[in-house]
DNA sequence: TCAAAAGTGTTCTCTTTACACCCATGC
DNA sequence: GCATGGGTGTAAAGAGAACACTTTTGA
């Protein structure tokens, strides 16, 4: 079956950089191509655009069909159009970034998709597309987000310690924090709450296990 | 001559919220429709995405053709992708906003508008499709921008007064601010510079006339 | 001389930054 | 008992907010 239009059309995809904190460490889920082009290159998760589902809802699509996850933190970053951006058509795409807990990965392998890995968002290997552009564009809204907003929070498994939190915040931000500094204005905005557990990994004093009070919310703070 | 693909594609179009400082109050330009749907309608300008440019190149033709202006701040906003949003067929539109100083309108009525004017952001009529929440989606985006970022000077015209300056952020802002803290701000800057002309323009003393150092640069300041 | 907008400094408050030592634990 | 990360308070500096009067002009 064939579609016909009147004037040409570009198509339309989502690609969506999934962040998650994994081995103390910023990570994005890449997938390595199946088919052509770029035949086994690494790539952002995506795929195209149905005519019944909403752009948001394409995205949150490809992220469950990638990770298996729902009701996460997504959000539109920009679309990219540039006219040679994929060889085979005028291909658009509708960027998105999602923010998941390192506890909430599954990693399913999706259809396309041969093989899926994380990657530290410092050592990339070469992207196909523009997705290097797209990956870039995603780490800067999230560094600028996680400096005025509590987004930052949606990175978090469901119970966490102060200092891995912080490691969080040094990652998006790159530079390192002030211990006494962060946990005063952390605690300060009352946005997290002591569970009393804690969590003991080393020979050292074991550290307070904190949840979020209300996870579905993000704040704008500054 | 028809256009045939594998898949469904849909057509991709820009919109445009161009803003400006008319009679002391931010505008945007809105164009009459000329044909159905909406026929009769306000809408915002804006146009279909041709194959062989990038997305800003759309926007800033459709610019071009509604304002003559070119060389101005453009920025895109987000993409609007909702199933039902266009009763023809699926239509996305990537959402452009433009900031354009008062002594650059030419409205030249373009193609497809019967009627072009501009609208107080406070007293809009009705919209045709969802142009409604891409004006409120702009409206927020300038107010943020404004308040870390030195956009706001790209409103005004070659030379301006401190207090016309002032009125665009209070405009913006949506609150009235303090005259002294206002002034030692932006000087404080250092991105303005005098011109040592002044301007008289009613019974009390002229004011110092300024301009922009850099006009191209907009830089973050908070 | 009056009305109207231009122009100008200081004080207070709050936020942000800088900084060093004891605590609890495993080995 | 020692190495390791957890946990705590205070002072200084800087940024933001509050606030009132004089100046210059046209009518």
């Amino acid at each position: 079956m064939t579609y016909t239009y009147e004037y040409p059309h570009p198509a339309v995809t989502t690609d969506i950089v999934i962040f998650t904190i994994l081995d103390n460490a910023l990570k994005v889920l890449l997938v390595k191509r199946g088919g052509e082009p770029f035949k086994g290159q690494w790539a952002l998760p995506g795929g195209f655009l149905r005519m019944d589902e909403s752009i948001d809802a394409c995205a949150r699509r490809e992220l469950r069909e990638e990770t298996g996850v729902r009701d996460v933190y997504l959000e539109q970053l920009y679309t990219f159009g540039d006219v040679g951006r994929d060889p085979r058509e005028r291909v658009l795409s509708v960027a998105y970034y999602a923010l998941i807990s390192s506890t909430e990965q599954k990693l399913q392998a999706g259809d396309d998709a041969a093989e899926a890995d994380w990657y530290d968002v410092e050592t990339l290997p070469n992207l196909a597309f523009d997705h290097a552009d797209i990956l870039a564009a995603a780490k800067d809204r999230l560094a600028a987000k996680m400096a005025y907003s509590t987004v930052g929070l949606q990175l978090m498994p469901d119970e966490f310690t102060l200092s891995s939190l912080m490691r969080v915040y040094e990652l998006a931000g790159g530079k390192i924090l002030d211990k006494r500094n962060f946990r005063k204005w952390i605690l300060g905005l009352g946005l997290l709450e002591e569970t009393g557990k804690k969590w003991s990994e080393g020979p050292h004093r074991p550290a307070m296990l904190y949840r979020v009070r209300d996870k579905s919310r993000v704040d704008i703070i500054r």
